[in-house]
Parts: structure tokens; sequence; C-alpha cells
DNA sequence: CCCTCCGGTCACGGAACTGTCACACTACGA
DNA sequence: TCGTAGTGTGACAGTTCCGTGACCGGAGGG
């Protein structure tokens, strides 16, 4: 699998090794060689994979990775990155940070196109499966239930999948239009109020474990899912 | 191999490095920051694989280690614990109380995946030799028989394995095409209709000792395998 | 050769779900 | 207070999805 990866490398001669490794095995490579620079090509182009310096001379590495992963368009991307020797230190701070691997230096480009290969096969395109808690109740994608107050909750497909976005989207307001972006998919032609029956629906299943008023309408705007009562 | 696991940690930053990290990796992730959670999410969803944090604040983490060992719902599932260092108390504390495995903090995501693939593998032949038993239904895969309130079921070899699958994998969703991959292999060109048949063919089997509604279908998403009624 | 068992597919009917509407109701400004 | 825009609710029809019985063909044994 090839993909699309951005080398952030200061130190020119290194840079060049690396892109050139990477071109070659068919990865289009973009390059960068401070945080700065890497922001602005990443504003253009959302690469597959950043391949991210830990040793930057102003120690922008952990910092770039942290905005990396506080911002939605760059939340899922993996990063990579290369330290200089494997101290503990670094482990922490970079895994802190989160990076998805480390290479140390110096490395093959066998190794690390394995390891690319690796994050890329690691990377699931869809929502995380991981179960989310708020105020007892309890949403499990894995096994598709809904649980609040010890008994299950029953509810369609559609309703599912709403909780689930709102569960992972809590206490902002979103419009019926996002709402169907999210929920729906982006390309269905569906009429706006379609959204209050179905936040009509999650609300009647909801209350059967007591949960009213979690779901709150917001006049004119639409609706939020409130993390508190 | 992806599998459900739990992650016991009551540091948050570190639970959720580490959820978010095996979440990318496609797992399904539930947390707890107690033995309490623990025990509670357990009692929900049976995971594959538990993380025990060993420095939990009361000195639960062996404990609830003993615990799982000791109930026989959860006897099976591996148990990977995490400490801050690898001493020798630790390590024979560990041992004692039945975990499978230990990482010492600091871990890269890769030596966790790594870990979790490995008592994965070694989990997995014995499930497929053992019998197992759900909700007085025996399955023994050396005498491929399958026993329900006393009595011998009779089936065919698909729904055999069929069962097995779903046995092996309690309370998880399963697409068509997972059942496909996991029960046929997956390089099989069969209608996903097909599977339905093959459900149905395998509740009209148990309910020959009463054992209905254990295979649930979960509309829009595929079927699972009830652990409790 | 026949007979039985089993696996995969199909067609049909029913059940669940969806999107929409009409109407009742509520909140908010004039 | 009243009017109006916005929202909640019940109902309904179209659609999708699933359970079921039946069929056919192949494998294997007597």
């Amino acid at each position: 699998m090839t993909a699309s990866i951005l080398v952030v490398e200061d130190e020119p001669a290194i840079q060049e090794l690396i892109a050139v490794s990477l071109a070659r095995s068919g990865h289009a490579v973009q390059r960068a060689a401070s945080a700065e620079e890497a922001m602005r090509s990443i504003a253009g182009v959302l690469p597959d994979v950043v391949l991210l310096d830990w040793m930057l001379p102003d120690e922008s590495g952990p910092i770039l990775a942290r905005r990396l992963r506080n911002e939605a368009r760059t939340r899922e991307v993996p990063i990579i990155m290369l330290t200089a020797r494997a101290s503990d230190e670094d482990k922490v701070a970079g895994l802190e940070s989160g990076a998805d691997d480390y290479v140390t230096k110096p490395f093959s480009p066998r190794e690390l196109e394995a390891r690319i290969q690796a994050v890329l096969r690691r990377r699931t395109p869809q929502l995380s499966k991981e179960a989310v808690e708020i105020e007892g109740l309890v949403l499990n994608p894995a096994t598709r239930t809904v649980a609040g107050a010890g008994k299950s909750l029953k509810m369609g497909p559609t309703e599912f999948e709403l909780l689930h976005f709102f569960m992972t989207h809590l206490d902002r307001v979103h419009t019926r239009a996002q709402i169907l972006d999210q929920v729906w998919g982006d390309h269905v032609f569906i009429e706006d109020r379609t959204v209050d029956v179905h936040i009509r629906r999650l609300r009647d299943a909801l209350s059967a474990s007591g949960h009213d008023d979690l779901v709150e309408t917001v006049r004119g705007a639409g609706y939020r899912f409130l993390s508190k009562r």
C-alpha cells in the first residue's frame, strides 16, 4: 500500500535520504524542515502518515505532535517519530504526545517501510469502537448495545448511530444539517425535520432507563447532548 | 486479530493513551478506573483480554486478578499486567495471581499490541479444543458434540462451527461477512443471506433443548450470541 | 444405483424501520 | 396578551430487512 507521507526533518541530508527511500517505495512524499513548514504543508494536503523528527532544534517536535492530535482534521493521522536514541524519556514524551510508533536512528529503509505499513494497516476508517459511558448510560459499539440503570435499552439502528454521535460529541450544539451529515452521511437528501422525529424516538428509548432530559433542544439552532444534568 | 479489551487503569492520562492506541488498532475498548468498575464492565461484556494496572491505589490489582481467575466466566480471560518497573516482587505477585504476561512502563503501542497478539494466539488454540459452556449449553470440540438440558443436540457440521464461533465470541455483533470469514473461511464466494439460513438451522437445533433466544438478530448489522438471557 | 444428508440459493410473507406529513403544542418577541 | 416561528407527537405508507419453507444438486454410504 502506498501513501501520502509528510517528512518533518531539519537535517537536509537525512531528509533527502528518507524522501528518496520513500519515493522509491512508491509513496508520495512531502517535506518540511520545521513545524511551521509542516503545518503549512498539512493545510494544503492532508497526509496519510507523518514522519516526525523528535530532535528538531527548537524542541518543536513534541509540540507539533500535540497540535496535530488536538485538531480535528489531523487527529486521526498516524505519527511515527524518529529518535536519535531509544531513551526512556523519549518513549514517554513521544507516547504522551500521541505518537503511534517510533523508530530509532539509525534505521534501515526496510524497517521504516515496515513501520509505515503497520500504521497504515492499523488505521481504521470507521468510528472508534470504544465503549462510551455518560451518566450511567453505556453505549457499546462492539456489542451494539445500550444499557442504562441496569437494563438494556432497545432502539433502532438510526437512533443508535444518533446516540453514538451525541455521546462522542458532548455539550456541543449541532444543527440538523450537521447531524444529517454525521449520522446519515453527507450525500443524502433528507428533510431537516426528519431529525426531529428520530430525536423523539431516541428520547423515548432513553426514558426507559430514566435518562430523560439528556437530549436538549436549542431553539432555532439544533440539538445538544448534555454530559451532566 | 482484533479483540475486545478491558483497560483497568486509574491514571486518566495513561488510560486515555492506551485506549486510543488500542482503538486505533481496531480493538473494541472498554475502560475502568477501579476494580469495582472493572467488575461491572465485565458483568456486561466479557472481554477477550484484560489490561490491568498493577499499581491501583488501593492495591486492588492483584485482588481483581484473583477474582477473575476464581470465577468460571472469567477464568479463561488472559490478563496482561502493567507495571511501573519490573521489580522481582511484582513479577512474583503477578504470576501468582494468574497474570498471563506483564508489560513494563514505559511501553510503546507496538510492544503492547505485540503482547496482546501473543496472548490471543496462545489462547485461541486452547479455546478451539476445550469444551465451552454457556447457560447450560455445552459444546465439546474434541467430540464434536453439543449437549443442552441433559440431551445431545443434533446439528450439521456448519451449524456446529457456527455455534462454536459464537460461543467463543460472546455478546459481540458480527456482520454476515465477518461470520463468513470466520466460519467458512475468508476466501469463499457465498451469499450473505446464506448465513441467515444457517442461523435458522442453528436456532432450530438449539430450541430442542429449550435454548431459544440465544442467537439474537441485530437488524441492519448482523447477529450476536448472548452470554446470558 | 438409490437413498439420505447436507449446503447453498431462491421466493415469498411478515416484521421492523424509515421518512414524511398534519396537527398540537411551546417558547419567544412584539 | 397575542401571533408566529419553531418544535413535539401520532399516524401512515413505502421500503428495507429478515425468517421461513422449499428446491436442487452434490457427496457419501449402503
